[in-house]
This record gives structure tokens, sequence and C-alpha cells, in this order.
RNA sequence: CGGGGCGUAGCGCAGCUUGGUAGCGCGCACGGUUCGGGACCGUGAAGUCGGAGGUUCAAAUCCUCUCGCCCCGACCA
């Protein structure tokens, strides 16, 4: 391509409203534009990188045996009501009525269209196992579109979904999926994670996810370097390091408007792990007081694990349920249900007195009946559950996951097939998900430098980029022409920078858009017999005699 | 949904406190000079000041409502 003929409209400034490096360098580099709130336009670089991310994915995928279809994004709303999800998802899925009334919705996944398919195709034994896929848009109404083009309200995923006859056969599926991501974010050049992940409310389901380190991403997980335990911290087993023993006298002190941890912590200049945290909750069953330590957060998915779904206590519920205001709640003499995190087993502890503007020190485990349970968020330096090592907390982006769904959506949807013996059963099913646009922006993230963006070889917009400095110049030209010719005919993408722009534009522009190789030719080096091929990652910048471009290029 | 911030030319911003009819930089067009790290000089085009209503002789500026975009939060008592 020629870049006199491509829209790559580049920005000087950076523009107001992107926050993360991605987004703004998608911005500046003019790979996309923003239509509306987590709605984006690729823009032709954007676009072909994109195509090529898809391409790794469609070999990959196809490499495994799984079949590319294409399904619709409207659906009828009786397929999602079948399965319950009409009524379980909220906001989060955008509906509609067709011209004749009838309840339609745009797909925000396709397990339930997948398995309405399989239901009216698949028979027997012998028609299984199958893997279906496709790169299709989804469309999901986001309480919160963020971060440019990592969350957004209309997005392309690659969704591929696994029906087969047992769960042996699904745990081969799954494993020649989570093979399968492993190489497509190798090729990507993406730094990543397996990690566990929430199976959800479903229990017995296993789920992974995988992550790209970035301060842009939205999750955390939870690495152990020694034993290679990895897990998103939304259910990462911890052991918190125990505290150094103190004396502690038990006595009530007084702790005039220090209602949270910081406050009395620093009041009575102790560390807010020497305290003792009580979160009152209402479930269905009624009100629980949940205790963790002055450090820790509570864990609200490992909490509901326990006690089921809860909500906050209001400040008066609060007050009604323990006679006592929020902020000096300790855990003696309630006579709720209390469930207490293993951190807190060994003390001495200061707790809320239950009276107000005091706490109480020298507080232990002896002091009240509780429920044990791991209900805090695992955190940077706690102990491995495994092996003892320490953990490392990362900020990363989910790039996709893969879930084993079993019977959830074969069922309802009467997805069934008859075995060896002529039994109906249903089919078991795994579904498999990767966010091509979250690689790009996970890609730029981890590659990035003051210039802009460098990109992986695997998913660069082009590979190669021919800087004729002066387009003017005959010589120049005609060794730029020929270059251009000779990288056309060995298949490489090669973008020809032919506009009459002074050299200082073009090289901003190129390491802007972060095309791998970059080919300079200019006149002076030109005059004795020389061109420089510079790599966009390091600068580093040969000269090599324009004869020996091609093969200097095909050889490094 | 709760909290905060911001909407003025394609982009980045000033002007608003103290009302008097809009300006700067970049970009864009044209001419000239330049020509290896976002050139310089000159000329020029381009804005319903997010929208509606109100106050006023007069509103980008004050008041009310509304729409949009961004950020934080949506368990931590």
């Amino acid at each position: 391509m020629r870049y006199s003929n491509m829209f790559i409209p580049t920005l000087r400034d950076v523009p107001a409203d992107a926050e993360a490096i991605s987004h703004i360098l998608m911005l500046r580099a003019g790979f996309v534009r923003q239509l509306a709130a987590g709605l984006y336009i690729y823009l032709p670089l954007g676009w072909r990188v994109l195509n090529r991310i898809n391409a790794i994915i469609r070999e990959e995928m196809d490499a495994i045996g799984a079949q590319e279809i294409s399904m619709p994004v409207l659906h009828p709303a009786e397929i999602w009501q079948q399965t319950g999800r009409w009524d379980a998802i909220g906001d989060e899925m955008f509906r509609l009525k067709d011209r004749s009334g009838r309840d339609m919705c745009l797909g925000m996944t396709h397990e339930e269209i997948m398995t309405w398919l399989a239901s009216r195709e698949i028979r027997s034994y012998r028609d299984l196992p199958q893997v279906w896929y496709q790169i299709q848009t989804k469309l999901r109404d986001e309480a919160r579109p963020k971060s440019g083009i990592l969350r957004t309200r209309e997005f392309l995923m690659k969704d591929s979904y696994s029906f087969d006859a047992s769960e042996e056969a699904l745990e081969k599926n799954y494993t020649l999926h989570a093979d399968a991501y492993h190489r497509i974010y190798e090729r990507c050049g993406l730094r990543f994670f397996m990690v566990e992940s929430d199976p959800g409310m479903m229990g017995g389901a296993v789920s992974h996810e995988f992550m790209a380190p970035s301060a842009a991403g939205e999750d955390e997980v939870a690495i152990c370097s020694n034993c290679g335990y990895s897990a998103n911290v939304e259910l990462a087993l911890s052991n918190p390091i125990r505290n150094e023993p103190v004396e502690m006298t038990r006595e009530e002190v007084h702790t005039p408007e220090k209602r949270t941890i910081l406050e009395v912590s620093r009041f009575l200049k102790l560390p807010a792990s020497y305290f003792m945290k009580s979160i009152l909750v209402m479930t269905d069953a009624g009100p629980v007081l949940a205790l963790v330590r002055g450090d820790h957060d509570l864990h609200e998915k490992k909490l509901a694990n326990v006690v089921g779904s809860h909500r906050p206590a209001q400040k008066t519920e609060v007050k009604e349920m323990l006679g006592i205001e929020a902020g000096f709640i300790g855990p003696m003499g309630h006579k709720v249900r209390i469930v207490a995190d293993e951190a807190l087993r060994e003390g001495p502890f200061v707790s809320g007195a239950n009276r107000p503007h005091y706490h109480i020190k020298g507080v232990s485990s002896a002091d009240f009946e509780a429920e044990w349970h791991d209900i805090h968020v695992a955190k940077e330096g706690d102990l491995c559950a495994k092996c003892g090592g320490p953990l490392h907390v990362e900020r990363v982006i989910e790039i996709g996951n893969i879930f084993k769904l079993g019977t959830k959506y074969s069922v309802p949807l009467k997805a069934v097939f008859l075995d060896e013996s002529g039994q109906e059963k249903p089919i078991i099913m795994g579904s498999y998900g990767i966010g091509p646009a979250r690689i790009a922006a996970a890609a730029i993230e981890q590659n990035n430098d003051k210039d802009g963006m460098v990109w992986p070889e695997g998913i660069a917009p082009f590979d190669v980029e021919i800087l004729p400095l002066n387009v003017n110049d005959a010589k120049t030209m005609e060794v730029a022409e020929d270059l251009y010719r000779q990288l056309v005919e060995k298949k490489i993408d090669v973008l020809m920078d032919d506009r009459e722009e002074r050299a200082g534009v073009k090289f901003k522009d190129a390491d802007l858009i972060g095309i791998p190789t970059q080919i300079v030719i200019g006149e002076k080096n030109l005059k004795e017999g020389l061109l420089e091929i510079k790599t966009r990652k390091t600068k580093e910048t040969v000269k090599v005699k324009f004869e020996e471009a091609i093969s200097h290029y095909l050889g490094r």
C-alpha cells in the first residue's frame, strides 16, 4: 500500500477523552475513532490489525478441528427465555420488538443459538463431537464502557462451542482450546497467563481465563512464582502472613469519632493487620456478621459461597440488628450468625467495643462463636495456599476465557443425542471466547514507547514501511519503487510513505504507527549506494547496500 | 445507579469570577522560502459557544431543565 492512498489520520495532540495508553495511541495513530460511548469505528490500520489477529485465530481454531460458521446477531426472545437468561440478565441485554411486536434481543453471546442449532441437527453420538466457531459482533449495553476499545458496547468476539457425548470428550476439547489459545497469544506477541476463574453460581463447572498483564486492565490475578498456582483474585486462595505476636492487655480504649480501620489504626498507632473488621450483610435468611482482618478486603463471592446472596446492610439496619452504630461493632455478644476469615484465628486483635466511640484491645477467636472460612481477597505478599510461596498480584486485561458448560444449555433447549445403547442423553458442551480488539489493545499496552506503538511482528498492520525521504528525487524513488515491488512480490505487507512530506513528519508518523521495520531511503546514503534498515522496537539502524536490502531484511 | 469532571473551529485549549456579540496554538487552503526527527514567512477559509427555556436593553458568560462524553465507585462499617 501507498501511504498517499491510505486514510491514516494521525494526531499530534492527545485527545482529551483518552486515558489508557492503548486508547491514546489508537486515536493518535489513526487506528480508530469513537462514534459514541463504547462504540468505535475501525479505520484502515486498526482494521488491518484486527484482521491479522482474526487470521491467526482462524488458523489455530481450524487446526484443532473447529469449523467456522456465522450466526445472526438478532435473536428471538423465546430461545433466551427457554434457558432462563432472558430474565436472569438485566439491562445489559439490548432488547427490542420487531414490527409485529415479537420480543427480540441483540446477541451478547451465542450459547443459546448454537445450542438451538445443535438441538435440531444432532441426533446420534455418531454426529459428535462438533466444534463450531464464529468471529461475530456481540452487543452488550455495558453499565460503564471504558478504556477505549477495552470495554465497549459492540465488539468482535471469536466464540466457539464444543458438543460432546461425554465428560472425557469435553475435557479433550477443553484442553485443545487451551493449547490453541496459548499458540494464538504467543503468535500475537503477548505476555499472558492462564488462570483459574470464577465458575460462577453454577457450581462444579470449571473455567479459566487468559490474562495479559497491563495497568489498563480491570482484573487482578494472584500468581505464585514458586508452584505456578495462578487464579483470578475473585477466587484466589491465600494464607495471609501472620502478625508478629504482641502483648495486648484486654481493655476498652476511648476512640472518639474514629470509625474506619484507617482512623483507628492511626489513632492507636497500630498496623491495620491487628484490627478486626466487622461487616454486617443481609441475606435472605437474615443478617450475617462477616469478620476480616483490618488490612484485608471482604471477598463478596467467597462469602456468597458460604451464606448465599447478600447485600451490605444499611446504616439503620446495623443499628437495629446490633444495637450499635457502624464503626464501633465488635464480634462479641451478638446473636447473629458470624462468619470469620481464617486470618483471625490467632490474635490478639482490636475490634469495635459495641459501645460508641470505644474499641477493645486483646480480642481473640475465643471471644465469639463463628464459622471459619477464607473470605478475604488475596493480596500482594500473601502466601500461596498450595505451596506457601509468596503470591504476586498483577493487574491484567482479560483476553479470553474457556468454560466447561456441561449440560446447562443442552438440557433446557433439548439438545440431546442417542448413545451407543440407544439411550437419550443431553449433549455436553463447552464455550470458549477470545476478544480480538482486546488482544490489539493489550499488545499496545505491552509494547509502546514515548514515540508510539511498537507492534509485535505477527499482528502489525504492515510488516515493513519504506520511507523515501524525498519523493522528488528520481534516484530515491527509483530505489523505493524497486524495493516496494520486490517486497510485494514476496508477499510481504509493505507500506510506502510516498507523501510529499518533510523527513521529520515521516519519521514521527512511522514511529507512531509502529510498523516493526522501517527502510529509510535518503539522498546522502544513496550516493554511497546505501539505505538504512531500522528496527522500530530498538531504534537500531543498520546501513546496507540497497541491492542487499531485501536479503538483509529477510534474514534479520 | 451514586460521586466527580468536562462540552467554545477538525484537534488541544483560553475567554465565564466582574454580561457588551469570540480568541490562541496545531491542523487545513493558497503563495514564497526551506527540505534527515512533527520547518519558516505571508494570506485565507472555518465556530448553531452541546441543546431548550428563562433573566436582561444585551448571554459563551447569570438561572432552570436537558443531552452527551470522560474518570472514580457501585462490599469494606
